[in-house]
DNA sequence: GGTCAATGTTTAAACGATTAAATTATTAAT
DNA sequence: ATTAATAATTTAATCGTTTAAACATTGACC
């Protein structure tokens, strides 16, 4: 193992001090250093193959440019797609970024932050799991820069950007009734997640607004970490039965994957039998049999948009930005009208 | 923004050293220390939420306790799902895991490790991309621990876990010609990988094995960023024609996925028109609706065996360990036997 | 020739921890 | 009471960098 070169090295091998390599390699008082020294300088750091220690620089600067992204599981297609455009962006501000997966879990999330917090990053963008309110005040109180993402508590004052979900699922439900489907079902997450249940809101307002009676046998509401046939169970739930639902909206990715599997199961068509709506996008959606009509999740706005607001944060900007974007719904065939 | 708690903040409350603060934090000279004061240094510690400064830490030890992984796109799902294989693995040995995609382009995997060097990490996951020997090289010279994942390079002597890939697309087309289908296809990505060259090299050797004359309208090798329409049109021109193939083997996840859709674009059934084999399993594979037969990469062991022999390397090993880990074909329908 | 300004470079402290070695305090043994 | 051994704590250097301030050199100008 070759021995790192540092500044030392540069400084002895041209015969200067280490001062004068730094302001030199950082490009400080370039108009005061001699041209030449500076050249040979450069040059020498070629040679030795120098990389300034960063770990050495941040200690120093207190700044290590590094950003901490703590979602549910980075295995999800929603998160590993906002982890990828996230990194991307913080890429062009010679930002890295540090990941992990909370899986629902506060305790674990908990221990991720603080890993992520001694290793100094600059601020964090969070997907809190439930019942996260605590902690998300103590950073607060730290004074630690952070910006929700996609899930965010209206009962704090943090920035956070995020679809409006009741909205959008507002338009879904919306978009199926003038369809001609009257039995709308949805399958959600049985959670204090505000932004799940805004989802459910939007889907019993459109309700309501339709002078549509609600039936609680329409809605399934699953743990968040539902297994796939438990998902499946309550897909089949829905659809047997005297009265089954005559449309499904899947209030997530994971959801729409595993109850459109039931519907495969079950042999039903698409949307002749049962039409379909999910959140989320995902490419594989395309892979069964009809296309999924779906509210697109604006996941490149969010990112950067959160990226942003994060970065401003870190270079002290004591306001608070609060975003919530809108879904847009890609209406394909899996809710053709009925007789249409 | 409160102050951060540094050793010297905690020592002044107490009235003691630093150094006394830090032995009695790191647990070190227990049997020296009274143990009074050790708890005194303990409970103002936690009073003022003190959180070691890792960086300052490393600058020391000169240990990170942070390894790099490479991945082509952290968004591709065969990617994600190993990324957090190895994320839950380093966590067990208290590593944190920095992530970053490579975009299939050296120079981006380049510049990604030079960043993850300057932040010092202890070790690097990497699945290169096309053309990285030389990098691979310089990295082996400068003595940092790697160990390559998914990808090797066979003239090089570096750690590297991989799927037996030869052996795995083998016995895949074995199964399909057992099963009765003759005229097998092959979508796949031309590169001079080896992981990838594998596949076809498997591909040809079952043919041959079998005196099946190969021909070339039966193979296509698309760029390695081929987009979902490139993709599809390879598929359309497989099917189409006067002699249009009856089985297709997809050389990854990516390739299937569009593939698949273009089947269900064709309006083909599968496996009476066409059979279907994949290498890559994904959750979403199950939408389509014919379950498909596929090549079961090892994930998990592949994730922990890498980052095990990675944290060996990093404490000073100077073995090399390649391993080829054999895949799994997991038979469903899209292969069912001709007329069985 | 002395003053001033501009230019070029070095000194030295600091960041927050670790740790070998030195120092001081306490106790036990003679 | 002295000494030796042990216990408890401190000192000080160090990791690799940054950066304000000090210092040195040179030239211009009156």
């Amino acid at each position: 193992m070759t021995k790192k070169t540092s500044l030392k090295d540069i400084a002895q091998t041209v015969g200067v001090s280490t001062a004068l390599v730094s302001y030199v390699l950082n490009n400080q008082k370039e108009n005061r250093i001699n041209k030449l020294v500076a050249k040979r300088i450069r040059e020498v750091a070629e040679e030795l193959n120098y990389r300034p220690n960063q770990i050495a620089k941040s200690l120093k600067t207190n700044k290590t440019y590094t950003i901490g992204l703590v979602v549910a599981d980075i295995s999800n297609p929603f998160s590993s797609s906002l982890a990828r455009i996230i990194e991307d962006e913080a890429d062009k501000f010679n930002y890295t970024v540090l990941f992990g997966s909370s899986d629902e879990k506060p305790q674990k999330a908990q221990k991720l932050i603080s890993a992520l917090l001694n290793r100094q990053v600059d601020g964090l963008l969070i997907s809190p799991p439930e019942g996260y309110e605590p902690q998300l005040t103590e950073l607060q109180n730290q004074g630690i820069p952070f910006v929700l993402i996609d899930r965010y508590f209206p009962d704090l004052k943090t920035n956070y950007v995020a679809l409006d979900n009741s909205e959008a699922i507002h338009k879904a439900v919306q978009h199926l009734l003038d369809s001609g489907y009257e039995r709308v079902g949805m399958v959600t997450f049985h959670t204090s997640l505000f932004t799940i249940n805004e989802r459910k809101r939007g889907y019993l307002a459109a309700l309501k607004e339709n002078k549509i009676p609600f039936r609680k046998t329409w809605l399934k509401e699953l743990p968040i970490d539902a297994s796939g046939p438990a998902i499946a169970k309550a897909v089949d739930d829905l659809l047997r039965g005297q009265k089954p639902v005559d449309a499904i909206l899947f209030a997530s990715n994971t959801l729409a994957l595993y109850g459109l599997q039931q519907i495969n199961a079950l042999q039903l068509t698409v949307p002749e039998q049962v039409a379909v709506v999910s959140i989320d996008q995902a490419e594989s959606y395309n892979l069964f049999r009809t296309p999924i009509t779906y509210i697109r999740q604006p996941l490149l706005a969010m990112g950067q948009l959160a990226t942003k607001i994060l970065l401003e944060s870190i270079k002290k900007n004591n306001t608070t930005t609060q975003v919530n974007l809108e879904g847009e719904l890609v209406i394909q065939e899996s809710t053709r009208p009925v007789n249409g």
